[in-house]
DNA sequence: TTGATATTTAGAATGATTCCAATTCTTATG
DNA sequence: CATAAGAATTGGAATCATTCTAAATATCAA
């Protein structure tokens, strides 16, 4: 439940490469979601920072949350309207939803896939971005 | 802006599909949605159908949209936590959102490119639907 | 060490959506 | 066609994730 030290020099580089400063809450705030790799959301990474000692508000883990978005180092994931989720996975990945448990995973997206996916734009169309959102059923006994 | 014999006959199929009765107001919404496939808001739509001689409340709208997903009719678009869009579209296909006039784009799923998603889920994940977004800025002068 | 600037915080405000309960339609049945 | 049971419509209240506000606190370059 703490940062290592490769993990502590990205936050404090890529805070800083967005004019962000590290403190407290922002390091425990990541280290929540480095921890398990669930996509929580705002509300359980709010829940599971009560460790805190002096605890930290609901409007600081949407700021700490926020910064990082800003700075690269997460990235949102949406359902429907559903409360927004953190994942602090930057490889190309989709993800897929057991509608049954709720749990979100992450799937490596191969570059082969992402170039074909980019063929289907029409001329003229530069994405800056793409969201693939699987939902489902999956049929494992594990994790 | 009225549905033609086509139209009207797969609106009232669909909906006696669901359990659901053909109503003036629903004829209406989904003859704004059809009209312009631009992938209007629920406001954008009620706003469409104040042509409509008495008017249609807000929470109609969102009732008879509703209605249409249920039944199969309409898909809803989201991007991140913006208010929920409506496409008509029945293909496959995907969304391209231009940053800069807000508009979004419907982008044909070619099915190989379908088969080619499927084929990076794991052993066991049994996707029943799978949305993807594209979003960033179009370099045309058309439309 | 210290001042300028950024962050944290509790609580209020916002806004899309859902809920509620009263009224009005729709349609199956006689 | 008339009727009644169930469905849909409606205005307004409630919900709830998120954003905003402004006062207190923390960070850090100088
Ligand atoms: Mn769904
Ligand atoms: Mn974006
Ligand atoms: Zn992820
Ligand atoms: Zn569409």
């Amino acid at each position: 439940m703490r940062l290592n030290t490769t993990e502590l020099d990205r936050l404090k580089t890529s805070l800083k490469q967005a004019g962000l400063k590290p403190t407290r809450q922002r390091e425990h705030v990541l280290s929540v979601l480095l921890a398990r790799r669930d996509h929580p959301t705002v509300e359980e990474v709010w829940q599971r920072s009560r460790t805190l000692s002096r605890g930290i508000s609901l409007a600081t883990v949407y700021n700490c949350l926020e910064s990082f978005v800003d700075s690269g180092l997460v990235k949102q994931v949406n359902y429907e309207r559903e409360p927004t989720r953190y994942c602090p996975n930057l490889r190309p990945h989709a993800h897929f939803k057991d509608q049954e448990t709720g749990r979100v995973y992450d799937i490596d997206l191969p570059n082969e896939v992402l170039i074909q996916l980019n063929s289907i734009l029409p001329e003229g169309f530069r994405p800056e971005a793409i969201e693939i959102s699987f939902h489902g059923r999956t049929k494992t006994q594990n994790s």
